[in-house]
RNA sequence: UCCGGCGUAGCUCAAUCGGUAGAGCGGGUGGCUGUUAACCACUAGGCUGGGGGUUCGAGUCCCUCCGCCGGAGCCA
């Protein structure tokens, strides 16, 4: 007997198939049970009829607790009773191995403690099941997207110097005896050194940032893509940033739809999404803050509240621009009609999910990147090689950062970002 | 690191002014041939996070430790 998957039924009508996967619910009566069943790639009923299977083969059926592991073999029927139109008529129901302890997660109604605690089953959820597909979706979108473009990816390292935009944050580690190496917080100074032999480029990995936050929008460890192009200036990375989050959105909305609905997303807000996302200057940010009560001054970075107040003003994602110097990392271009801003651009995202990407022109003039990392208090002798960037034919080159699961989050519209990942590392929680 | 909140049955939560520890779900047993968070009956289940204190008496008040959750800063 052939072995289907849940997702193929459709095709199957008034076939015998064998399905292998686990029981979700059962409900049973003395003659009469119906699992609800799911195999990875969706959910099905079957309904195991005394006078079908025999009273040897209901009675081993009946055995089966939550989350049982079974083979079923049967007769795919439509049925309008069936909420996705067909079901499995159970000739035969053999236990693949049945658990001695109740499952632990039953009903929906548990504490996110207890759920991130149990995190390895939780994931058997119908809701984790489509948001963990939607992330799929997401990693594709963005290798899709780069590939068509013709993009090469390049594997940045995960082990590095101290070097980044700041040494604070960074996860150390013993390398044998020759001292400490660290986690990678980006790949960017790698992908500077990359574009100048390749062009375009880009990264998908993760990144780790010793950071003590406890917010819905931080992950000790997170799934970054940045992407480094040269010659490419300021104007030209805003335009491939629109591109690129314009692409994933359509993307998921063209192949992770019922994902979407299944969690309950409003995808019509995901519908008004359009290019060209809204612009703003840091500047012209602050001038509208002012107006709206907030006494923010030019020269403060932009809080949480801020992004928000901003973001929820649009339906598509905005570019906040040209932010002071001070306020931003030791390598971004200054404007140069004006040295006191850099050219960079924050994208938030709307309805309030904040930053998901960082960008900038970087310095690509050896003596200012020189100047630059006295300023900041950086030891220049560890910079020896992306120094060499700026000696061998530089020219000027822009990339980006997007944050993988703050998009996930704000796509699926998750109210946490714990969920846009297999195993979420946030502070005090590496278990499992 | 700072601010706030929570910790009671396997799970989610009640418990009035400090006065005998409760419910729903889940589990067990029995019943039911169309259930969708099935239903009906019966049933078992507790060191109230740990330690200390106040009190005739503490789940409740105080101190402390632990765990978790949310937010700020920082960032993607």
């Amino acid at each position: 007997m052939e072995w289907v998957y849940i997702k193929d039924l459709k095709n199957y009508v008034e076939r015998d198939v064998e399905l292998r996967g686990w029981v979700r619910r059962k409900r049973s009566s003395g003659k009469i049970s119906f699992i609800e069943m799911r195999d990875g790639s969706g959910f099905v009923q079957v309904v195991i009829e005394k006078s079908t299977v025999g009273d040897d083969n209901f009675a081993q059926a009946d055995k089966l607790r939550l989350e049982s592991s079974l083979i079923v073999r049967g007769k795919v029927r439509k049925d309008e009773r069936a909420p996705n139109g067909v079901e499995i008529l159970a000739n035969e129901v053999i236990p693949v191995q049945i658990p001695s302890e109740d499952f632990p997660i039953q009903k929906p109604d548990h504490s996110i403690e207890y759920l991130m605690d149990h995190r390895h089953l939780w994931l058997r959820a119908k809701r984790q099941f489509h948001v963990l597909r939607i992330r799929d979706a997401v990693m594709k979108a963005i290798r899709k997207f780069y590939w068509e473009r013709d993009f090469v990816q390049v594997d940045t390292p995960i082990f590095t110097g101290a070097i980044g935009e700041s040494a604070g944050n960074l996860f150390e580690i013993d390398y044998f005896d020759y001292g400490k190496v660290y986690l990678a917080q980006t790949g960017q100074l790698y992908l500077e050194a990359a574009c100048m032999a390749l062009g375009k480029v880009f990264n998908l990995g993760p990144t780790f940032r010793a950071e003590k936050s406890k917010t819905r929008r931080h992950l000790i460890e997170f799934w970054m893509n940045e992407a480094e192009v040269a010659y490419y200036e300021h104007e030209d990375n805003i335009r491939l940033q629109e591109d690129l989050v314009y692409y994933i959105v359509q993307y998921v909305l063209n192949n992770a739809y019922d994902d979407l609905i299944a969690i309950g997303r409003d995808v019509s807000k995901l519908g008004k999404v359009q290019k060209p996302f809204p612009r703003m200057t840091y500047t012209e940010a602050v001038e509208f803050l002012q107006k709206h009560g907030s006494d923010i001054k030019w020269g403060n970075d932009l809080g949480a509240d801020e992004e928000t107040t901003l973001s929820k003003q649009f339906d598509s994602p905005l570019f906040v621009t040209h932010y002071p110097r001070h306020v931003k990392a030791f390598y971004m271009q200054p404007d140069p009609s004006n040295p006191e801003v850099v050219l960079c651009d924050d994208l938030l995202a709307s309805e309030g999910y904040g930053e998901i990407i960082g960008a900038s022109q970087r310095i690509h003039d050896y003596d200012l990147m020189i100047e630059r990392l006295e300023e900041n208090n950086l030891p220049i002798d560890k910079y020896d090689w992306y120094l060499d960037l700026r000696q061998f034919g530089s020219v000027p080159h822009s990339g980006f950062g997007l944050g993988v699961e703050r998009t996930i989050a704000w796509i699926a519209g998750l109210e946490h970002i714990r969920e846009a990942i297999p195993f979420a590392r946030t502070l005090y929680r590496i278990h499992p």
